[in-house]
DNA sequence: GGGAGGTGCCTCAGCCCTAAGGTGACGCCT
DNA sequence: AGGCGTCACCTTAGGGCTGAGGCACCTCCC
């Protein structure tokens, strides 16, 4: 097939590019390729993590929204909206499935007679706290091949690169 | 809320974090965070590309992967499975979805009969080779906030990363 | 104070995926 | 020849998301 020794799949998906296309500069796969695969195996392995918490992606991103914000551990599904960077029906879906289960509640409030508010129960920030250090400890395993100077190196290129694209923080704007 | 000026949205997190568990050493989510905002920029930004040529980013995959191969553009599912890191009943489905718009066609192989042989049709070329340099136009526009340097540096770290991984390229084991 | 426009959330259809299982073909071994 | 394990691909049910649309409520301004 091709000298796969010490390259990524990247490498062979270039060469190939080089051959049948030598016209043109493909070196921006080469950046943009990485970080859809590496995405992908950091999905893979904190999907694995929360299985073993019984819970998946969606819900921890929904959870640790709540967890994060503090006493009273209260938002709104705009506001996670605006966190998880998903459409508000995909909030409305995963708020049924946290709130069938009992890790979250949904009120009105008191204030905005169209707005509800979303709170972490004590089951929910428990089962948060509890998955947390083993969410953490899969990051950190997942980056135990770069050295701290690389690591630092590398969280600082991709934060220059995410302010350059001028990403405010919190986008998706509602279809409404 | 909160300053946001010229910090990007996992400053925010991690600033949370710190005040709400400051136990924990959540500086791995500084680098793994940003690689899945990041992926999804690059997600957005392809899938409108390939939209003006008529294509999705699962077609463009596939159709790229002929167009890698060469002559005669010609791969067989379970190729296709492994490049594009899904599972077969995707594959399946996204060449059913190629093959009715005549991108490509789909034959026995003559020297397994358990085997199909995906080719690229004319259009199909035609409609990849169109596409192709709008779609790396997008790639260099996404990095153009980063120096030359930045870049390449960027490169070589997530090319270490994705080695030190131990990713073999080509994974999907099919559940048969 | 009443209407217009905006906001917050939900609903629903459709898309693409995964996971699990089925069918037919291959290949080795007796 | 026949059997067994494997392989290649397809099928199907179900999950989560998007995009479009609907409804109630809020806000602002005439």
């Amino acid at each position: 097939m091709s000298d796969r020794a010490g390259g990524d799949a990247m490498d062979e998906i270039l060469r190939q590019w080089a051959r049948e296309r030598p016209d043109l500069d493909c070196s921006p796969m080469g950046v943009i390729g990485r970080i859809s695969q590496l995405q992908r195996e950091v999905f893979l392995a904190q999907r694995a993590t929360f299985a073993r918490h019984g819970l998946d992606a969606p819900s921890f991103d929904v959870l640790a929204a709540l967890r994060r914000a503090g006493e009273p551990y209260q938002l709104t599904p705009t506001a996670l909206m605006r966190t998880a960077l998903v459409t508000s029906g995909a909030i409305t879906q995963r708020l049924d499935r946290l709130e069938e289960r009992g890790l979250i509640t949904r009120g009105r409030s008191d204030a905005d007679g169209r707005a509800v508010v979303v709170t972490l129960t004590d089951a929910g920030r428990t089962a948060l706290d509890t998955a947390l250090p083993d969410h953490l400890e899969t990051e950190r395993d997942m980056l135990a091949g770069l050295t701290d100077d690389e690591r630092d190196q590398l969280g600082a290129l991709l934060r220059r690169w995410l302010v350059a694209l001028g990403r405010v923080p919190g986008g998706i704007p509602d279809p409404s």
